[in-house]
DNA sequence: TACCAGGTAAAAA
DNA sequence: TTTTTACATGGT
């Protein structure tokens, strides 16, 4: 039930997650995968633009209650905003026990996975700029791309209470050519930018159509779009709609961490990894995301 | 300094 | 149809 919060003069809501669910264990997980941040505490912020306006949500337990989860905002802005924004964010329609069920025929891969109960990957706020980041990530270091990343932000974005609001696509629709390639994209990737945010301003382009599309058909459809191929369209599929099935088995660190948790912990070749995961179905993106996280916060404790 | 890093479209062969 | 090329930044 929705509740204004006098002290703020904001908006307060109560999701509705799916069970199990370890908020703590899901947000150590997803910024293991980030650049080095300062400390952020235990609150989700979340920075996106609801009717022309900017606006910080920021997610956290419930105090004292475990499997309660709070979002609230500042900013005035109807609850059920806040609430799709935040349900789709943290996957909260996820229901992993299949995905347990399916595990604990393999102790082995059941120990590893005991550790990270309830963890559910999150996805980014907008498909829009999942899009804008598998561009900028082609070919060139993740850390070069952070870089280009931080000033188009700078430039075309919005700040609110010490974040930014990603871009929207009628900002970066406007943008010259020149002006994208000032913040450091090739020239092509600037077109490609500009090409996919004039489609979408002009209402040609609907992201959000490919999140009731199957895995197929949301890969052909992305394709479809210039400057996506096949890696970009995995990608989308796997970070932006978290699909439980999808797995980017070209991926360096995938190959690795099947063959630590699941082979002879050499690095495993795109067909073994292929072959390894098959009777897995259809659970097979999650399972890699729960050996990457095991893999990575183990790398880096106490974060 | 030179090379490579979670690619892609377009040109050339 | 398959192979080659240009492209931009940051780390090593």
């Amino acid at each position: 039930m929705p509740k204004r919060n006098d002290a703020t003069d904001g908006m307060v809501v109560s999701l509705d997650m799916v069970r199990p669910y370890d908020f703590a264990v899901s947000l150590r997980s997803m910024r293991s995968f980030q650049p080095a941040q300062p400390e952020q505490g235990n609150t989700l912020r979340l920075a996106a633009r609801i009717d022309e306006i900017p606006v910080l949500i920021e997610v956290s337990q419930g105090p004292g209650i475990k499997n309660k989860l709070i979002a609230s905002s500042v900013q005035n802005v109807r609850a059920s905003h806040i609430r799709r924004i935040a349900e789709w964010v943290l996957f909260a329609e996820l229901d992993l026990m299949p995905f347990y069920r399916l595990i604990t025929k393999n102790p082995k891969l059941a120990a590893v996975t005991h550790p990270l109960y309830g963890l559910k990957p999150m996805r980014p706020i907008s498909l829009f700029e999942m899009a804008v980041v598998a561009i900028t990530e082609q070919q060139i270091s993740l850390a070069a791309a952070y870089g280009i990343r931080s000033r188009l932000i700078r430039r075309f974005g919005e700040p609110i209470n010490n974040e930014w609001v990603f871009p929207e696509s009628y900002a970066l629709s406007k943008a010259t050519l020149e002006e994208l390639r000032s913040c450091g994209l090739s020239r092509q990737k600037s077109q490609y930018i500009q090409e996919l945010a004039s489609k979408i301003t002009s209402g040609t382009l609907d992201l959000d159509v490919l999140k009731t599309m199957d895995d197929d058909k949301a890969r052909e459809t992305i394709m479809g779009l210039r400057g996506f191929g096949r890696w970009s369209a995995d990608y989308i599929l796997v970070r932006g709609l978290a699909r439980p099935d999808c797995v980017p088995i070209d991926d360096l660190g995938v190959r690795s961490v099947i063959g630590e948790y699941m082979g002879n912990a050499e690095r495993l070749s795109s067909l073994e990894v292929t072959r390894i995961l098959e009777p897995f179905r259809p659970y097979r993106g999650i399972l890699a995301f729960y050996l990457l996280a095991a893999h990575r916060l183990k790398l880096t404790p106490g974060r």
